[in-house]
RNA sequence: GGGUAGGUAGCGAAGUGGUUAAACGCAUCAGACUGUAAAUCUGACGGCUUAUGCCUUCGGAGGUUCGAAUCCUUCCCUACCCA
């Protein structure tokens, strides 16, 4: 154990939306500095999306801060109850996974978010471990600690019953698993997003009725995507994922809007209180150019994720095809014979684009070009050489070679 | 069990016998402008050997009709109300 109760809050209260209640965490965090005895962090994961992204690292960062204070992690697994499917700010009933499914996908969050966390000083768990066991018997008695209208209270019950929207009864269920998974590994905090607040606060509830100390709910604010307007999600295609490549992290991250700089840098990167003020300083600075800025915080993710080295190629890269429309460093080809060396078939055997009709479309709009020209013909074949650098659209490039 | 309203392209939502590959909005893609921003403007947005041509689409299957997303039969699914 390490830091005194000070240097622990500052750094648990930077970048959160809400902590439920504050004063509990203060005296949880006192009275594990006098017993010396590290404190019960949870994070309930939810398997069924192995990719995770800067949205899921908000919560994982601030869960690695009370780890680097020698708290314990506990990992939470939802191997069991991801069979069911969170209902959390979804308007529709998420499919099911089968055991297999979520166990492999378990495994493969816990490799991706050690890319984040300390792998010493952390417990993983999969919630199958107990709530397989539960008999009915046991279940109802859980139930009975709580009320349809408690468990209706939840906006998005609410807002699905008012839209006319169906709610399964194991979604109905979903708190109440997710709320015993914090009464069986004892947890002192759990981390979420807002998104989480009534399941959390459930989790709390429940180790209140079975007579435990409650844990404290420590929520951090919900991420925007690359879009700049809805929470990001891989499948709203607006996530950046910390396993992408690091061109793609470091592109992503520059085509977000200007006002999310100094959120992505808060909550998706280390920078300690003083270089957060010094960004928000130059962002207010009429002469900064928002760009610039942007491009520290591309750098600083692929460098988290990846390495200062793969940082500054991804950067130079990126001035050079999009600042100074050159060429990537890496082109992937396309082999073609020359009695098929039409253009529109390249583009479509190729998979540059995903038909024929799409291929028509974008060269009639000007979106394609062959060594750097605008080609507007749609019959064009290739000839005179051996190899062209065709670009379609504003991201594919493909070097052709006619053999 | 009874009643009512529904199921249309990625999503939302018009259309209720023909000029409908299906209005409109969102999302997406391309072009212009740029900082691969954002905003804005323009265009595209089922597929095909580009054709004022063909094929596939309006929950599934069948039927009526010269012609169906639209009418009929039947099946499946959802919500709401009553019990």
């Amino acid at each position: 154990m390490r830091g005194t109760l000070n240097e622990q809050m500052d750094t648990f209260k930077r970048g959160v939306a809400e902590i439920i209640p504050e004063d509990e965490l203060v005296y949880k965090i006192e009275k594990s500095i006098k017993t010396k005895q590290p404190l019960n962090i949870k994070l309930g994961c939810d398997p069924s999306k192995p990719d995770l992204h800067i949205g899921h690292a908000v919560v994982l960062n601030k869960l690695r801060e009370f780890q680097d204070f020698g708290h314990k992690a506990i990992l939470i697994i939802g191997d069991y109850t991801a069979m069911i499917g969170d209902p959390s700010g979804k308007k529709k009933t998420r499919p099911q996974l089968s055991f297999e499914e979520t166990r492999e996908y378990g495994k493969t969050y816990f490799e991706q978010a050690t890319k984040i966390l300390d792998t010493k000083n952390i417990e993983i768990r999969y919630n199958s471990e107990w709530l397989s066991k539960l008999t009915l018997a046991d279940l109802l008695n859980i139930q009975s600690k709580f009320t349809v209208q408690r468990i209706l209270e939840r906006d998005d019950f609410r807002n699905r019953l008012q839209e006319e929207i169906e709610i399964s009864m194991q979604e109905l269920l979903y708190p109440i698993m997710q709320g015993y998974d914090s009464l069986v590994i004892n947890s002192d905090v759990e981390l979420g997003g807002t998104d989480q607040k009534f399941n959390n606060l459930i989790g709390r509830d429940m180790q209140r009725k079975f007579g435990k100390e409650p844990q404290v709910v420590l929520l951090m604010p919900l991420l925007e995507g690359t879009d700049g307007s809805e929470k990001m999600s891989k499948s709203l295609g607006n996530a950046i994922g910390i396993c992408e490549p690091p061109k793609e992290i470091y592109g992503k991250a520059m085509s977000i809007p200007d006002n999310l700089i100094y959120k992505y840098f808060e909550l998706g990167t280390r920078k300690s209180k003083k270089e957060l003020d010094e960004i928000k300083q130059q962002l207010s600075n009429p002469t900064t150019n928002p760009r610039d800025v942007k491009k520290k915080l591309a750098f600083e993710l692929v460098k988290l994720y990846y390495s200062e080295e793969e940082a500054k190629k991804s950067e130079e890269e990126f001035e050079r095809v999009f600042s100074k429309k050159g060429l990537p460093d890496e082109i992937p080809e396309f082999i073609t014979n020359s009695s098929n060396n039409k253009l529109i078939d390249i583009l479509v055997n190729s998979k540059s684009v995903e038909s024929k009709s799409a291929a028509r479309r974008l060269i009639e709009q000007g979106g394609v070009t062959i060594d750097g020209e605008k080609i507007a013909d749609v019959s064009y074949q290739l000839s005179g050489k051996k190899e062209f650098i065709i670009k379609a659209g504003k991201k594919k490039f493909l070097k052709v070679k006619i053999i």
